[in-house]
DNA sequence: AAAACATATAATCATATTATTATATGTTGA
DNA sequence: TCAACATATAATAATATGATTATATGTTTT
């Protein structure tokens, strides 16, 4: 939950695969030797950026003959049209957010006003 | 633009990072003590995260009494009410995106069918 | 002014990530 | 079947990131 989150933020912070993944986003179905040309980049440095993008859940693949395309998986999909304070927000529901929360409240020294929270 | 956003991707690409975004999204204000305490980290460990993600233009801080707080910035307000699709897409005017636009419909073999993007 | 508190910063070390190079696997087409 | 192509994977080296420890800075309280 939170750190399927975290993979996802991940695997968006780096510059190569917000590129591939905005590529994808806006042309649908690539293969890899697309990408190589589009960022002009080696094939295993796309393949494995690829990889990484994958494991995170935001894109599949299928095999067409001699190629590989990629392209965002359902999931991403899916994420990609919530607010991004509707995706942070959502984690409130996991265990160690859950704890962190209970935690603050024990602590909870009142030392002076504070502005309140969005929720 | 780009780096921009990659930046606040990987600023929340964190676990610790994501929990203390999250704390002081849904908490408003929270000073350093009160982060040690609900996470259970030590001060340095939670003071380094801070300045990433203030580095990343996520948070901000003012100095209150002997404390200081620390608190979602003006800007991560407004990206927060965005889709995470709108963040994305809003690239594409990026000098760099464009030019991988470009080089990828330069190349542009047709080597079979592909599904289109959604823009 | 001294002690206690809150936080920041720097140095070091451990770990993770990335890029490159080389090689392997599988597919197509001559 | 063999050569060319498309991609994946593994090994290595370079770089970046994160955690810990120690120390510095500034503030409050006594």
């Amino acid at each position: 939950m939170l750190i399927d989150k975290v993979e996802i933020f991940k695997a968006l912070g780096e510059e190569i695969r917000l590129r591939i993944f905005l590529l994808l986003l806006t042309q649908g179905e690539l293969c890899v030797c697309d990408l190589e040309n589009a960022l002009k980049m080696s094939q295993p440095r796309i393949s494995q950026h690829l990889l990484k993008l994958k494991n995170a859940g935001l894109i599949n693949d299928k095999k067409v003959g001699k190629w590989k395309h990629y392209f965002l998986s359902k999931s991403a999909e899916k994420i990609l049209k919530k607010n991004l304070v509707e995706i942070i927000v959502s984690l409130k529901t996991d265990k160690i957010i859950k704890n962190d929360l209970m935690s603050l409240k024990k602590f909870s020294i009142k030392k002076c006003e504070k502005n309140k929270g969005f929720f």
